[in-house]
DNA sequence: ACTCATTAGTGGACGCTGTCCACGTTACGA
DNA sequence: TCGTAACGTGGACAGCGTCCACTAATGAGT
């Protein structure tokens, strides 16, 4: 009603600026994640969002999948910078045992929250699809360090507090990350999804005494 | 070529017995599943395995949904079927502590198995859609008990064996299954794919090692 | 400043999917 | 035996991912 008569033809209606579309896809697929998951992820849908035709995105993306691997992407980030921000408000100086502690505590957790605040995202941000890798895109902007480095910090600052033995250092990453995980995953849409609902924080304690005993 | 005259007109081309179709759908939503994972449960390729037209299988089952709920619940009983398998190879009477030991390893060791071997269906075993509940449909077959019951028996065997105290033994399962889980997901489909691939086996034993530590 | 190749967006189409409706046929209980 | 409910069919629709041909804006090189 307003100005119709920029797009009088056919062609082009109006360019945004460089790169508006790519990363307007990328957010609109972020939203659509977090509302319904990978599958929610609809090209056609992103594209209407940004307000361009969905063969627009084709210029940007070779298909869905890797704009999906974009979203995956950006998904991971939102849970790295959660976790990031979960251990920054620790206080407490690098080597302190009891402050190691609830560090290593504040990224479980920060974990959990998110994959039980945001299920949508959680589950996306694990959905890189086969096919196309990382693509690590650097936008400029500096991000937090992966989970897994995170996790890999929390555990060197521990054995560098004499918290955990040096022998038992090596690799221990990897079953407390699947620990928390899985519990994560179980409890979201998984078996446990009910489970969880009552006794959500009972599974959190067991868990937390079981990842502790682990560590001696 | 053979016989093409039992449909010279329209409807019914000929009538299966009573519910083969519903068991070819799901039986073939399982062949898709074990190909592709979930996604693949496509209702008309379904049907044309059955050698039915798509809209038969609304006879049968409210919508997709449905179906791949059918074909979620089979693909959890297979993976029951191959933990009970991997458990009772194992010898040595009720209580044996060792056996015990053994019987616990052996759970893990099959579900991360069939994981591995069968990454499509053991997708689709967690894919139940949130609407569709179990439904519980009982063909009379008897079936594997689910991998949740299978855990808390060889967990109280440990408790009466003695290896496991009592006041570790209450809701140990959820963190163990937890764990177990996340190494299957993350090492799967996950991020850890590349990861394990090199070195799957230094991951189990660091894992196995890792609940060891739990128990105590 | 003007040209011109590259880039970015449009319009239309195709095949595939899940799902609905109306119809005909078969089987089974009364 | 008959009628009714269960079962399978045919045709249709909208939405999806993707391809092709076309056009308008952009920016580099002269």
């Amino acid at each position: 009603m307003t100005s119709d008569e920029s797009r009088e033809t056919t062609g082009t209606r109006q360019r945004r600026p460089r790169g508006a579309v790519r990363d307007g896809l990328i957010a609109a697929g972020v939203e659509l994640a977090r509302a319904g998951g990978p599958d929610a992820v609809v090209l056609r849908e992103a594209a209407r969002m940004v307000g361009v035709v969905p063969n627009a995105a084709y210029r940007h993306f070779a298909d869905r999948g890797e704009l999906l691997a974009a979203v995956c992407a950006a998904a991971m980030r939102e849970l790295a910078a959660r976790m990031a921000a979960g251990t920054a408000r620790v206080r407490g100086k690098y080597g302190d045992a009891a402050a190691a502690r609830r560090r290593l505590h504040a990224i479980g957790r920060a974990y959990l929250e998110f994959a039980r605040e945001q299920p949508g995202l959680f589950e996306t941000a694990f959905a890189l699809p086969h096919q196309h890798a990382y693509a690590a895109q650097d936008g400029g902007a500096t991000h937090s360090p992966m989970p897994l480095d995170q996790l890999r910090a929390v555990l060197d600052e521990l054995t560098d507090a004499g918290v955990l033995s040096k022998q038992r250092r090596p690799g221990l990453e990897y079953p407390i990350w699947s620990t928390v995980h899985g519990l994560a995953v179980l409890t979201g849409q998984g078996p446990l999804r009910e489970v969880a609902a009552g006794s959500r924080v009972h599974l959190e304690k067991v868990t937390r005494t079981f990842i502790e005993a682990g560590l001696s």
